[in-house]
DNA sequence: GTGGTCTAGACCACG
DNA sequence: GTGGTCTAGACCACA
């Protein structure tokens, strides 16, 4: 479900956090589902249930994740997320828009990647 | 005129790399004119030059600078920065706009920041 | 296991890039396998830790190696090189192949000694 | 006549002399042809003469060139090469054939390589 | 004066 | 225990 690059150098934990984000976000996991054990998914990418803890924290600080303890972690609904999450990522779009435009990227190409994403009921 | 976070976790050195960048990206730094030399910045900073020199060193390596050694490093041209670089970007701009989604943001409202940056001759 | 020559102009660092560069070529260290750790090998070479790290992070650039925070550094496989290493070689090859024609060598020993090395299965 | 990179990081006296070195072995300055001053030298590349005339020391030391005072510097023999610089070159090459085999590269392709260069009355 | 290299010693994140 | 970062201070090559 989530691929690791152990070669990477990015740590672990937030290989494993942009992963189980990245699952929420795109609906693998839907809101209010469990997530999986700390130590169930510490077995199936066979690494240390303490770095599968440390994601799980960074989550639930983000508002991706709430644990209810003895039960589990739980996929939150998108109006959870912590707000500083939504202007952070606002703040990086600006400056990567930039970024881009400074190489040469034109507005038309610019827009036009803005729409590859879009979804229909927007 | 690059202001520093020392207690943010993020390494000294990537927030010069950074603050250099965005100078150059914005015009700060016109391509082709000097950069501050590594011991004046380190000094106006209050940091050592050893992490000044780490931070150029990146930025070469991203192609947003060039050294001449006894002379100094220098703002590079659009055109020679790394191509990496600038896949990296679009990789990075493709999840923030895909999370933004999730959060509710609106295509309107993505399209509507896209074009506040817009540049008039594109 | 490196052979350092603290006098001879060339930088330190490079001397163990080039020597860890010709273990991994030679299979003296296999691919996959880990190269000594940064404080063993400025231990055994007499050297500040230092300068064996920037050793191993240009030996990345190159392709050579990669590193896991936490683990090591470990040697790669011969398709994970730069492939502007490979170029590099082959302009330098052509260069010393001019001058020593210039120096009388003839295409004969040219190609006598580029046998010499052959590999059996070439 | 000589190309200069004054971005490149390569020291500029190690550009010229690599440059007369290349116009030497090529034929383009003859064996016993008078080589440019250092101030013509110096004026037509617009660098500091203290740099071509460095570069002219080391190349003397090679054995690619001599001075007669007052009269200026001179290519040399082809046999007139200290012996040190030939043995050098065959050191590099033993070197970059053994790497490049590592990359990949077959014999056949060397050997097409070297035959490349060949030069007729070899 | 500039960047490049090196040392000695320290603290931290990671797993 | 590992690599990553940072400091303080030093010397050298280059132009």
């Amino acid at each position: 479900m989530i691929q690791l690059n152990l070669r990477s150098g990015q740590p672990i934990y937030e290989q494993v956090r942009d992963g189980l984000r990245k699952l929420i976000i795109t609906g693998g996991i839907p809101a209010g589902d469990r997530l999986p054990s700390v130590r169930t998914l510490a077995g199936s990418l066979a690494i240390n249930p303490n770095t599968i803890q440390k994601a799980y924290e960074v989550l639930e600080q983000e508002g991706y994740a709430y644990t209810i303890p003895g039960k589990g972690s739980f996929a939150a609904l998108p109006t959870d997320v912590n707000a500083e999450r939504r202007e952070e990522l606002l703040r990086k779009l600006d400056g990567i828009l930039q970024e881009l435009r400074f190489l040469g990227v034109t507005q038309a190409e610019l827009e036009a990647r803005i729409r590859k994403g879009e979804r229909p009921n927007d």
